[in-house]
DNA sequence: ATCATGTATTTTGTATACAAATAGAAAGTA
DNA sequence: TACTTTCTATTTGTATACAAAATACATGAT
């Protein structure tokens, strides 16, 4: 009897892979930063190869520039990077939310309800990291309910490449209200199951969060 | 003086990856079959490491699908992943006609409908291979006008991955011409610059796609 | 001082060697 | 015969060594 069917197949590229992309999405690895190969495989306790395989996984991700013969370095998004990327994500949470309409049961349903309203308690409470972290869950989740992997795939690239940069959209106090009240138009709409509608406030959240964010880049 | 600013950098890893990608997009490396890194690194003339890096690159891009320690296969796509697919792709292009009404120049615009009349041409004589590889130029070359980044690269993807499936959707008559209609309208669209009409004629277009390629799947 | 040129050092890229894991074949057992 | 089990051959994964390129530095000319 096996008891966990869930972690199987972690293989080191995957760790590494994980481990770096996490390191760059925390910020510690700065953007624009070179990516010192020596130092970080040391850090990490494997050999070039694999390490080497990770880059270009980053790469491919989006996450990381190898530039040839001149090493690799952090990618650093330009502010036209940045607004191509939300007019993007904005308009496939837009089809995530009309197809979770037509596509979740109502236990999912009730469940991204429940998650909503943990974070309007912890809005309540103005405890940031905790929201900020509910807050992309409710986002990866909602896109979930769509049933389309590859629609969830590029949704959960989006949102880590531009994780550090959402997280200044709700230092504002004014900003963050505003963005828990596209979270409640969302709700609304997701609990009478109108795709249109929460297609649309979807869209809306995206396109309010650049305005959130663009004076800070 | 420099001639070529533009073919500068195409490192032996991007070599090797768009000859894999070609190998895997053409059908010559069967959908489900195993990667032979022997036999392939000999055809290609490099060596295991570079040969092995590409791979992790086409993983990310969903070409190939690597298994820890037992190797590596090209991907097959089953009905669903096609059908999901086609529903990304189709909302991904029909953000990309809405913003290529807002930001193409006029001469983008006339250069894109020449295209158009050169792939009636070919239909008019019914030269498939010639009008199937027009259709992709302009899926690509309309998306392109949308001038976000992202959004191209995702649509290229997709695009990619499809491009062996969606061949056999001209392969009837009735079904070439269903192609034929669809463009004619999204060029009707686009020379009046009407976004959203234009949206929506790629987006059913994307959806006919399927229709016309489901029952070979 | 500035710039060019040549040299040393470091970093990057690729090949290969070795270790580990897997799949396949052969032999034994029920 | 079906089912293990063991052994072997092959394939895969990782480390390392060597080659090639780029960068940094020093020297000398203008």
């Amino acid at each position: 009897m096996v008891s966990s069917l869930e972690i199987e197949n972690r293989s080191l590229h995957d760790q590494v892979v994980s481990k770096v992309r996490d390191l760059i999405i925390e910020g510690i690895l700065e953007p624009g930063s070179r990516i010192d190969e020596a130092d970080l495989i040391q850090k990490l306790g494997v050999s070039r190869t694999p390490f080497r395989e990770a880059l270009r996984t980053l790469a491919a991700e989006g996450l990381v520039i190898v530039r040839p013969s001149r090493g690799s370095t952090v990618r650093k998004l330009t502010t036209e990077d940045v607004f191509s990327m939300l007019e993007v994500l904005g308009h496939l949470e837009q089809l995530a939310g009309e197809l979770a309409c037509q596509r979740a049961s109502d236990q999912d349903i009730a469940e991204l309800v429940d998650l909503h309203n943990r974070m309007m308690t912890r809005y309540a409470a103005r405890d940031r990291m905790p929201y900020y972290k509910m807050n992309q869950e409710f986002h990866s989740r909602l896109t979930a309910l769509s049933q389309n992997q590859p629609l969830q795939e590029m949704q959960a690239n989006l949102q880590a490449r531009l994780k550090r940069i959402r997280y200044i959209g709700n230092e504002k106090p004014e900003y963050w209200a505003g963005a828990v009240a596209d979270h409640e138009a969302m709700v609304a709409a997701l609990k009478e199951r109108d795709g249109p509608r929460l297609g649309q406030a979807m869209a809306t959240h995206i396109k309010n969060t650049w305005e959130r964010v663009k004076d800070s880049l």
